[in-house]
DNA sequence: CGGTGTCTTGAATACCATCAAGTCTTGTGG
DNA sequence: CCACAAGACTTGATGGTATTCAAGACACCG
């Protein structure tokens, strides 16, 4: 509907928190003229939004960019031609949306966004000429790969081997860790806005909405965690904790 | 039961069959002496040889160099503190050991191997720096870590979103894939070598080996494969797909 | 030869799915 | 602003898939 900031020295028409660029890839990588970083260089960009439930990917079209996610939480998704799906990881702030669109034009599976999101676009074939001439943006970036290839794992561990509640607990742990690292939480007891639905969770734990709704009123009842108007308080940090590592 | 004996002569001291190295990322970016191709450049390299049921690499163990395997199995494995085992993938002749050894010293899971096991190593610091140093190469690398990517993410639908008798399916149609690109298939039907034990197949699948032995009988009953002798046949291969994609 | 690892089979059980009904919220168009 | 529809969540009843427990057959190995 409206995006397409020209060039490098204009301010975006959103604003976004620092604290949300210092934890970006392509920040980090010195290639985005946003959050008051040094001029951008190389990539041609250009920013847009995503309504919430929108697609942000399709998994089989083809895209010569390479997006980020400048605000908003979005879900990486592989649907199933008898309609089960599952959700891969979900996107932060911060985050590149797919880590493959630097090398191949087709994703895999769908991105959707879960709030309005905002996004940013690099051009793949210059971003990628840049990753070639400077070993340094490549060991940067490779350390972002290994972090995707060591969640995608624990994933695995999680779905293959761990009980309902062990992987709904540890789902809420890994976004507290990578939304604390990206300054997104609040307050004592830690508080953090939470977009998700429940058929969210499912999708992400491999499990039925109604089954998460019985074990989030269990961690309620048992006074772990709190939800209401869209935002989740960790009342019992030590007892959830004990619940996603333990059996 | 027959091949995997070493006889030794030739260059290495051992020898590989030549569909083996044309599949090998380290033969495709021409940097292993082996297999007739040219003389290796670069990196330092090393052989040796892991008896089955051996570690090939420790967790938390530290490596200057990136092992490739030459011949036999291997799986890696993520062990949790109470015993619960997950395999997150299985690797075969050919296949980089652990990509992420490349850019980290520490590897997340451990790999055992499943058959005896030759593997070969290349330093890591020489083979990065090589790979920094020409773009076709990485070009090459990325590849694998795609298709890498992808696999993960295929087990994790699996995982989270498939029945017993899908994933067993899927796993066997996902090894004849593999086996079938390194020509170590035969005969028609089908017949492949089959080192795998049931609980392999259970911490693969995310199942416990007796329900795998109960999907396996079902299996056999109904005429779709057949398992003796370390070696498995396809008897239907079209009622095998069927059901690793349906439902 | 006992010991260990592998596989099979049956019975009982647990965990989570499915089905269903109802409440409450959110969004939308009149 | 209200009425209505759709989405989100809860709760209980019932069922199925896979686990756990257990026992036995078989092969392989030192």
């Amino acid at each position: 509907m409206k995006g397409q900031s020209t060039r490098s020295h204009e301010r975006p028409h959103w604003s976004i928190p620092e604290s949300t660029c210092r934890i970006c890839v392509a920040f980090n990588l010195n290639i985005c003229g946003v959050g008051g970083g040094a001029e951008a260089r190389g990539p041609q960009q250009s920013g847009y939004v995503v309504p919430a439930r929108h697609n942000i990917l399709r998994e089989h079209g083809l895209y010569g960019v390479v997006p980020f996610i400048c605000s908003g939480w979005a879900a990486t998704v592989v649907m199933l031609p008898d309609g089960r799906r599952q959700i891969i990881s979900f996107l932060l702030p911060g985050d590149i949306v797919s880590t493959t669109l630097l090398f191949d034009s087709q994703p895999y599976s769908r991105i959707e966004a879960i709030t309005e999101t905002h996004c940013r676009t690099f051009d793949r074939a210059e971003l990628r000429a840049l990753l070639y001439k400077e070993p340094d943006l490549l060991e940067k970036f490779s350390k972002t790969w290994i972090g995707e290839k060591r969640r995608a794992e624990e994933l695995i561990v999680d779905l293959g081997r761990r009980t309902a509640e062990e992987r709904i607990a540890r789902l809420i742990f890994n976004l507290m860790d990578r939304l604390t690292k990206r300054g997104m939480v609040r307050g004592e007891p830690v508080e953090i806005d939470f977009p998700l639905r429940q058929h969210h969770i499912a999708d992400a734990t491999g499990l039925t909405p109604v089954h998460v709704s019985k074990v989030l009123t269990e961690f309620r009842r048992d006074g772990l965690i709190n939800i209401s108007n869209r935002s989740l308080t960790l009342l019992n940090p030590a007892g959830l904790k004990r619940i996603a590592q333990m059996r």
